[in-house]
RNA sequence: GGAGCCGUACCCAAGUGGCUAAGGGAGCGGUCUGCAAAACCGCGAUUCACCAGUUCGAUUCUGGUCGGCUCCUCCA
């Protein structure tokens, strides 16, 4: 069975079919860098990650890029709040760039321990502001923007099929339906959005445009740098489901109003992490809510991946310590089985058979869920090894015994062990036992005595 | 106010108009063990929030009720 993927425009799965095969050309929204990825943002990449080795298992060439967003709401007064970090940064006076580069580190270091291939191009918001301006001079020389005092806006109302993606009714839509959201009264129409601020001389990240000094509008980087790499029509965009009614709405139309063509192929949208049943967020989450305050906890990071991939990634997930408990013991389970304990040892045609299924249910959509009950079902390690280049656990690695040199000191616990045992020394033997899990292995007794292993998770 | 989603065993979570409603975890029983750990074997929803309807037949379709969530607002 070919790639199949549900497609956000048309409400449907779709054959993927690229514009110019082999290539597929992904594009997938970034991190906003001025502050700490949470679980629930890493759960999206973790998708974005799966779509993206399913399109190297099919034999697709990926040309991938995902935006870093390095500017916008860094005002000094902008997102006052809670986050220490950067209320500490800002204290001790370190400009936002500085504070956007640490963040984008911290981002990347938390996809690796998630084992999220980094996409061929991560593109700087901030190093492509002359394309912004370049895609939102076009939209003007094309007539689709009007000027205020504040910044040049795109007028929606020009725009004929404006709200596609996310089918929206504009006439039904409720202005500010938040008390805290303040309206612009030079807006013409409510949905309109700024293309360019304007005017805005204190403003730390500022840059001149022929609009007059200040910063893009929050979806122009998008348009711009995604047309830029992968060009004007290309296959396949990602991003959280809260990105469809207004994040990737408006890209679409500023980008198909720039070029007149067709934007995007493939919209594709990850759904949230739940905790307690409700989304996760800056303002109630915390800092518990990282990915390295799990590892802190003593929880491995692939756990959490394992658990993403249980869950269907248009599904909403919960999570919770007891349901990461519960993925990282199955995890376990999967490194667990053994090669020469293999169901399809010496049937190959078994084996084929095996792993289509397991393909076509990822195929379907990338049924994550499906496969691995599949493949839990066969237990073939060399299975589970195949589709670890979709799953990303790092099955064939950490399933051998680490061939690491025992130290001295493991050794002669090792043989006091096997002295107090054979002297029927239970209580001794036992205190070694402690002592060798304590230094993180696992111990067993076998028919040859002692054995030790080193805890994979 | 508008738009949409969800409700499957203790937990996470697939799935289908009709063969036994996946899989993992936890739990229980067993094999093994000095006892364990690990591993392996066995057991668990006569039932899919509730109530109607359509149907020969619904957990799966339709309507309603209850409960929860998301978006319309920076947000994965």
């Amino acid at each position: 069975m070919s790639l199949r993927i549900y497609n956000t425009m048309s409400r449907s799965k779709e054959d993927f079919i690229p514009l110019n095969p082999p290539k597929a050309r992904l594009y997938c929204c970034g991190p906003t860098v001025y502050n700490y990825a949470h679980i629930g943002n890493l759960r999206t990449y973790v998708f974005e990650d799966i779509l993206r080795r399913t399109l190297l298992f099919n034999g697709f060439e990926v040309e991938h890029v995902m935006n870093v967003t390095d500017v916008g709401h860094m005002t000094t007064d902008a997102d006052e709040g809670d986050d220490k970090m950067q209320v500490a940064a800002q204290r001790e006076g370190k400009s936002p760039w500085d504070i956007a580069r640490f963040y984008e580190e911290a981002f990347f270091h938390d996809t690796a321990r998630l084992n999220i291939q980094r996409p061929e191009i991560t593109p700087r918001a901030t190093e492509h502001i002359s394309e912004m301006i370049e895609t939102v001079q076009k939209l003007e020389e094309n007539g689709y923007t009007y000027l205020t005092p504040e910044a040049i806006y795109f007028d929606t109302s020009k725009s004929e099929d404006y709200g596609k993606l996310a089918r929206l009714n504009l006439n039904e839509q409720k202005q500010g339906a938040r008390a805290e959201v303040i309206m612009d009264e030079t807006k013409r129409n409510p949905s309109d959005f700024v293309l360019w601020f304007r005017n805005k001389p204190t403003h730390i990240m500022k840059w001149e445009s022929p609009w007059g000094v200040g910063y893009p509008g929050w979806h122009i980087e998008c348009s711009a740098m995604s047309m830029k790499y992968l060009g004007e029509t290309f296959d396949i965009h990602c991003g959280g489901v809260d990105h469809i009614p207004v994040h990737h709405t408006n890209e679409i139309v500023q980008s198909e109003c720039a070029t007149g063509h067709t934007f995007v192929k493939y919209w594709m949208h990850g759904e949230f992490l739940l905790t307690n049943n409700a989304k996760l967020s800056k303002s109630t989450g915390g800092s518990i809510n990282r990915l390295q305050a799990l590892i802190d906890a003593g929880y491995d990071p692939l756990g959490y991946r394992y658990l993403c991939l249980q869950a269907h990634y248009r599904s909403e997930l919960n999570f919770s310590v007891e349901a990461l408990e519960g993925a990282t013991a199955g995890l376990r389970k999967i490194y667990a089985a053994r090669p020469e304990n293999d169901p399809f040892a010496n049937n190959e045609t078994g084996y084929q058979e095996a792993r289509k299924r397991v393909l076509d249910v990822i195929n379907d959509d990338l049924g994550t869920p499906q496969a691995i009950g599949i493949l839990h079902a066969y237990g073939s390690h060399r299975l589970w090894v195949e589709f670890d280049a979709i799953l990303g656990l790092d099955i064939a690695k950490r399933s051998q015994p680490v061939e690491e040199a025992l130290s001295e000191e493991v050794v002669a616990l090792i043989e006091q062990r096997n002295a107090a045992r054979k002297a029927k020394n239970w209580a001794e033997s036992d205190a070694l036992r402690n002592q060798l899990i304590a230094l993180g292995f696992e111990v067993g007794d076998g028919p040859q005595g002692t054995t030790v292993k080193r805890k994979a998770l």
